[in-house]
DNA sequence: GCCTAGAAGCAACAAAATCGCTTTAAGGTG
DNA sequence: CACCTTAAAGCGATTTTGTTGCTTCTAGGC
């Protein structure tokens, strides 16, 4: 019971969990995602297939954890000089990524593998974050602003909704349409949004690279 | 190549599928959603494995069929005298039953094993269908009434996004909260919300009891 | 009442997941 | 800086699951 022994974020552990991401990576454009299994990735890692089965449990919980990886967004959301502009872009953008196929896949995976909800929570916390870059440049600027948790009500968990479980009508116009109301909505329900701190938590058994 | 053979929807097939439902009904209550196997399911049904294995590839789209049927709203939403009081006593029932663990289960397998989308498609359906009941019920009252869309957006989208992406608050404080936004929306944004007709479609392989 | 073909049964096989045990090497300790 | 301690990786035997070709059954059409 030493204190602090945890995880063993560095070293062979470290490497080994790089060389199975990248594995994954490979194979996923060279036989497809349907088509692969685990020992085929660990043979492609260069580790045992009981070292997978250990660490992940299964190919499902492997496969959540390079979907959210490759979820997270790479860069801050554009600045183009307004909320409303800010905002109209980076739906778009949003509703591009997340509805392509890829998109939905990687999407479907980060829920799928995730017994706990902790992956599914960083994607949420991710498309958080984007919202208060903006919301922040936003508050600079002096213009009034919503709260976050009301853009992901009305912007994000529309989206995700339609994207998971309805067929069509994705596309800019829609995105922005959503924007709209949510931005109006700003001043004629102020506060009424839900306020809440979302605790963004990982912990786990995952070391982070 | 004769102009209906299709899928056989009675007889042998049918009481295959019955029992195979039936088996899983129990083994889930007896041990556990995960500890399920194809094997044991097949045992229980009295069918081979191979008869499930060929029906429905694998276990995820069998719990994803079960999952859809539990899914399915066994009654009308309540009628209490204004498409308001309905619509707070219905979202609030509506995360009661899908917030509680067994709810996010049940979505989480319905969404999982569907590789089309089929089921997804279903589920919100049926939310849309409720939603059209107490709406009509409005109309009849000579209410205004807004978009079945702008209540799948404002209300269920938001309730189904923090289930599956993110943790806390989720009360019946949260929904009425979201029913009041959306029913006083109509009136100032009247027509602006997305008017489209969600085609449910279901097809493939599957025999509906 | 006979055909037909879609579905289930059966059994041999192939692939996967699991588990006990051994070995390696991070990271803390004296 | 050598030395422990221990989490994690490797290995191989074993169990369990998934696949496949072929046979048998039977619902539904004629």
């Amino acid at each position: 019971m030493s204190p602090k022994p945890m995880v063993r974020p560095g070293g062979r552990s470290a490497r080994v969990q790089e060389s199975v991401h990248a594995a994954i990576r490979e194979l996923v454009g060279e036989v497809g995602r349907d088509a692969l299994t685990v020992p085929m990735v660990a043979t492609r890692a260069g580790v045992t297939p009981s070292t997978i089965y250990r660490r992940w449990g299964d190919l499902q919980e492997l496969l959540s954890d390079v979907a959210v990886e490759r979820l997270r967004p790479e860069t801050d959301p554009a600045d183009l000089g307004s909320l409303r502009a800010d905002l109209d872009a980076w739906a778009e953008q949003f509703i591009d990524e997340m509805a392509s196929p890829p998109g939905r896949a990687y999407i479907r995976d980060a829920l799928l593998g995730d017994p706990d909800g902790t992956n599914a929570g960083q994607c949420s916390a991710y498309a958080a974050e984007q919202i208060d870059v903006m919301l922040a440049r936003a508050v600079q600027r002096g213009e009034p602003v919503p709260e976050t948790e009301l853009l992901i009500d009305r912007v994000v968990a529309p989206i995700m909704y339609r994207i998971l479980f309805r067929p069509g009508r994705l596309d800019a116009a829609y995105a922005r349409e959503l924007v709209t109301n949510a931005v109006s909505a700003q001043q004629t329900e102020a506060g009424a949004g839900p306020a809440q701190a979302a605790a963004p938590r990982r912990s786990k058994k995952k070391p982070d690279s």
